[in-house]
DNA sequence: AACAATAATAAGAATTATTACTGTTATTAT
DNA sequence: ATAATAACAGTAATAATTCTTATTATTGTT
């Protein structure tokens, strides 16, 4: 959009979101890509990631434990959260409605997208 | 539940949450209540609304601009966030389905209550 | 009413996630 | 090549929330 510039930095914080579903941190996002960048610094995590969001090309899935979270995978999908571990995965579930269309009935304001977040506990800590 | 004595203050949090649609934050309710008990603190609000949340009796909204938000409406509803001025409103449309039944499917672990959140703009930041 | 037991609170320090600033380095265009 | 500027590291600053400790309020019991 603006004159942006190639980074390899910036491809790495992409690559590294893209490469997993646990919809991580911009921490565990640093944690991963510090051995392989040992120059890399965690504001820049957090600029590319803000960037990204910006563009549409990532979505924040929203703050657990006071981190904030996020997902490559910009398609329409739900979350679950397990509120004891802070795991966050992708639901299947085939929601049999779309929510934006669904809300299109809405006429306090414009609805850009919509979030599904269950929360729970998942496998790990049920037992 | 537990031993818990009465406490003024903790009823006129509560109570402040219950008179306002507009899912405020921590902040915003000592500021409500602050004129009213001078001596109330903020550390006070926050730890009275972290026990009503795990009683059940008020629902987090979410986070919005780095503030989480609270309801007192514990009624599966759905929720609108404006992206620019931070509105919180509560979504009337009529949702199809409920997604906690929706998501019953779901096999990697037990859910306890789903949210759904539409963001976009509202009408005063439309024009 | 006085009293002990203990829950609730105020005040502020501490913690933690995120953002802003500054000087340097890397990338692109000329 | 070199000039223009985006991107960066490193650090400082900010802001929301939680934690700690001494004090106060509430409740049940004499």
């Amino acid at each position: 959009m603006k004159n942006r510039k190639h980074s390899r930095k910036r491809e790495a914080i992409l690559g590294a979101l893209r490469s997993t579903k646990t919809h991580p941190s911009a921490e565990w996002i640093y944690a991963q890509l510090k051995p392989l960048y040992p120059d890399l610094s965690l504001g820049t995590v957090y600029r590319n990631l803000s960037l990204f969001r910006e563009e549409g090309r990532i979505i924040s899935v929203g703050t657990v434990n006071g981190q904030e979270r996020f997902d490559a995978d910009t398609s329409p999908h739900a979350h679950f959260v397990c509120d004891r571990c802070g795991a966050v995965i992708d639901m299947d579930v085939e929601f049999a409605f779309d929510p934006c269309k669904a809300a299109s009935a809405f006429s306090e304001g414009s609805i850009d997208y919509c979030e599904v977040v269950c929360h729970g506990r998942c496998h790990k800590c049920i037992e």
